[in-house]
DNA sequence: CACAAACGCTAGCGCTGCTAGAGTTCCAAG
DNA sequence: CTTGGAACTCTAGCAGCGCTAGCGTTTGTG
């Protein structure tokens, strides 16, 4: 049993391995420079040792997505949180949602942007996805009135996430991030 | 001279006929599939003359966005014009957009989604690009108060990509699409 | 007619994700 | 203590990718 126990231990410490070197790669040079070669050297095992793990790359860009889903359903809890009132709870957590984006870009990529074999909007959704979509929820409802508070949710969600993208694809400019966020912010406050 | 004249003729033809391949290939079976190999079979040349044309596959893709932008603009303006009040003029212009990107998915993804060496934000940007910016902006115009209007059509702007991109990839569920659209419009037309 | 320039082709480089099959290590039963 | 077998990791290779060097043909010109 114990021998048993070990191994199953050192597997699964080697999947975290993996998918940590993974998000190590893909935050220091983008998803194009993460390949099997360069992620089995990394973790100093041979290529098919990866696919022990993981079904494919994209199984273990997944792995990764969850990952940062977490991190970001923490950030957004405490802006929501240390904020004093409503209004200035979604402001916060809209500004920590664009900062996290921002600060990890290829993480971001990989959770809202990529192809991934990720269930989302579903139950079978990752609970750390739920728990950010949550903390989105928690910000917007004292400002729903009487809308649908999953759907506004959604929406302000689906504004945070163009604006995200189509800046860091050079398609808004930088410089009118701050207004293009507060304009947003005040249709969301009515 | 004529006859000169006549080469740089079948030259643009054959760019055009590798741009249409291009395209009619990626909205049929995705960019993944556009390979140089099976794009240069289609126009029924070989590899290199893609190369003669364009520098990269990047460059093909870009060719590619702007004509789709050129579609988009055409579109936008129809749908803005065919609408008898402001009202109805910004929701029009947000469904045309949303059933564009619908109807054309990877023709959107390398317009708006995918790294592309094109100048977007800037004055150098493809004029068709400028021009469907201007038919979102006409449209929110009306509802912009004392609001900048270049930065609010910007947020509109990215509000309905966000919307778009999270759908198709799988984030939020279709079932909500029209109310998530209709909290939109509510939102920005006050 | 001879020549030169323009042009498109074949072949190949280094890379990708992924996998078949050989070889090794390790535990358990005799 | 030995031995058989299962578990495991490796090397090597496949098919396909974007891209390019360099050869051979075609084409218009002096």
């Amino acid at each position: 049993m114990s021998i048993q126990s070990r191994r199953e231990r050192e597997r699964a410490e080697r999947e975290k391995l993996i998918i940590t070197a993974a998000r190590e790669l893909a935050e220091a040079e983008g998803w194009e420079a993460v390949t099997t070669r360069r992620l089995a050297e990394r973790v100093e095992y041979s290529q098919p040792v990866l696919y022990s793990h993981f079904k494919g790359k994209d199984a273990i860009m997944a792995a990764v997505a969850v990952e940062g889903c977490a991190d970001l359903a923490v950030e957004l809890r405490a802006a929501r949180t240390a904020a004093p009132d409503a209004r200035r709870a979604i402001a916060g957590v809209g500004a920590a949602y664009v900062a996290f984006a921002d600060r990890h870009p290829a993480l971001y990529d990989v959770m809202f942007n990529q192809a991934v074999p990720l269930p989302f909007a579903t139950p079978q959704a990752p609970p750390a996805l739920q728990a950010a979509f949550g903390e989105l929820a928690e910000a917007v409802r004292p400002h729903a009135g009487d809308d649908d508070l999953g759907a506004l949710t959604e929406t302000f969600w689906a504004a945070l996430h163009g604006l995200v993208t189509l800046m860091r694809g050079g398609r808004l400019p930088r410089e009118h991030h701050e207004l293009r966020l507060g304009l947003l912010l005040a249709r969301f406050t009515g």
